[in-house]
DNA sequence: AATGAATGAGTCTTCATTCAT
DNA sequence: CATGAATGAAGACTCATTCAT
């Protein structure tokens, strides 16, 4: 199921990342629990060593720099998952999958809410660090906006074109539905984990109602 | 106007703020820019002393840490502000000036974007730091929620008697409003300020259309 | 009585200044209370202006630097103290007064724990100075020196003709004095001020029998 | 021999100390040898590493502040040394060893007179620091005379028993005769260390006269 | 004369990074 | 490969001293 494939982002990329030793992925978790829990500049290597049960020499064997760890930490965001984030919206099962609109918004409001629920650590880092790195956000930013084009859109076009959906703008129409998403991440973020199935349906009345056509 | 009251901040509450030299003043200054630009950690106090035009030992003289520095920063944030944007909603206006959902929608979301437009430089601050220290999120939750019982709901309240809103429970319509606030308030974080006219409509749209009793 | 003359040496030392302010006998009141509680180097200006009750730049507008307080406070030991020290013992009394040698070490013993008692402060800052300053004691040392030859010295052999005093050397003869002084001194230092006349006699006992001739 | 136990306690104190590196064993020496010469306050890090040969951050590896630096120098003086300093007077060896009140004065003063010869970098530290700190000297009078009741002062009742010694409350007795080593001790203080066997017999001529039976 | 804000050199302390073992 | 002691540059903070008012 495509739940799968975006739930979870870290554990996989660790696991599916087959050149870092059992220490190195040690490395990469303890660090991602101490940066999602203090920052990264208040983190400190000793920290990381110690919860990783390595000593401060072996963290820096692979990574060459505190920085590098960040990197690699970040490095599946703006790699793999953006495509997994829209991967759903291919040309090919819209038609089958999607009679409804609720149907559609819940396939992808869900998906997100579970995914922002499972990954909200990597996502609290990225964030913090994107405050102050234009440059992180553009490279997401550019990644996505393709992706979109070349899927959600496509999507929308044909939800229009089947009067199931408003006729704005698609930028326009994905803003609204991002803005749910990002109302729960925010939860999620100052107040940990939600429970997704209480929210969505009143999520989806709220978006139906807002994008049905006129 | 009650425009006047939320917008712009940090000016202001320098301006009120009259136990503060010209100097000290500046020394705020110069650290919200550059806490905004680069980070609480990552500015060092050296040159927080030389963007404001003073000595590093002047900047003691006032504030006696570096956090402290930060705390006079977020302070009006947690203080006043909270106050100020709900007061908008107090009984004796809601009658006459909100006609129409549209008209108290368009008074509450223009009214948060212009905030957000004029502030965003204390918000990302603020954010930065929350995203790390529940206790700050706690505060201006807990006066934002009571502000929000007094005000903000009896307005909901009232709108809901008159017809003119959904019948949802108070904090999810409060939550489908504050959500395109927040998504407007990403742009402005990652790409500077946005063009608030070119926006409310829209949003009202959307935001009319979705909350509209059924 | 010479009682008066050497007991509080710096209260009196303070008046006897004439060309000091009243301000700046306030500013050395203060300080010797700070430097005898938290000693010199942890004393600071801001301290000493606000025990004062002066502004800092007050404090330097007679002192030039810091270290020019202290002296100012140690200078009395080094200057007329030590005279009035070994006054006791001109020469044209001794044959008067001192019938026995109980009444000679009464008078100096019991004289030189009142002088402690009541300069214990001064003496405390002059001991935790000349620690790791050879060249305040190396000064005291040569003018009580002195002072001792021309006036202590005279009677001890005094006396020794008259069979009152055993036959030892006279700087041997002033250590013992010396050492029971010193131990009470260091009660009075580490303890605050101690009753003498409680000590006294039994002081006197032992230095009686240690010091008669065999 | 029993001298042995005393002397040189703080070369024994490194030695014994196992957990200590080479490095850090220069650390300490080099910080009591400047803490001694200059003061606690006017010694600053830099100094010590430079002494040590060592870079500054390896002073902070094993000792977190300089305070504890302090610390690790003056634990021996109230640790171990104080039980050792009269440990001396262990009951099984007074009949045997001390035939006369000149012998007991001899083995106290002379063994006292080493220590302080050999140990007056550290005990200068101590008393700079006891002079405005209470508490350490609390701490050791504590530790003194619990040790000073269950060893010396059985030592005197068996000395006056004998009728050896005069029949004065002990603590006179230990007064009169700490008074002589303190005597020597300011000496040693203020002008380095001095020749205990020129001072010892005139000292127990003096101790021994005062102190014998009337 | 008095003030107290301003100064900046100096201190303690941290921590990313290196390297001999 | 792993270790952890060692490094030293950099940062937060203090405080004696100055000077315009």
């Amino acid at each position: 199921m495509e739940n799968k494939r975006i739930t979870d982002l870290f554990a996989e990329s660790l696991d599916q990342n087959c050149d870092l030793s059992e220490k190195q992925k040690a490395i990469l978790r303890s660090s991602l629990e101490l940066f999602a829990e203090q920052g990264f500049t208040k983190t400190n290597t000793s920290q990381i060593a110690q919860k990783a049960g390595v000593a401060e020499g072996t963290v820096y064997r692979r990574f060459k720099t505190k920085d590098e760890i960040l990197a690699a930490i970040l490095a599946p965001l703006t790699g793999q998952v953006v495509n997994a984030l829209v991967e759903d919206f291919t040309q090919h099962r819209f038609d089958v999958e999607y009679v409804t609109l609720r149907d559609f918004l819940r396939a992808v409001v869900e998906n997100r809410m579970h995914f922002v629920n499972e990954n909200y650590k990597v996502i609290k880092v990225f964030i913090s660090q994107a405050l102050f790195q234009q440059q992180l956000v553009q490279t997401l930013m550019g990644e996505f906006q393709k992706a979109l084009q070349e899927n959600l859109f496509l999507t929308l076009k044909n939800l229009k074109q089947r009067e199931l959906l408003v006729d704005w703008p698609d930028p326009r129409i994905f803003q609204f539905m991002a803005g749910t998403v990002v109302t729960f991440l925010l939860r999620v973020l100052f107040m940990g984990p939600q429970d997704v199935e209480a929210e969505i349906e009143m999520t989806l009345d709220f978006l139906e109602k807002g994008l049905s056509p006129e």
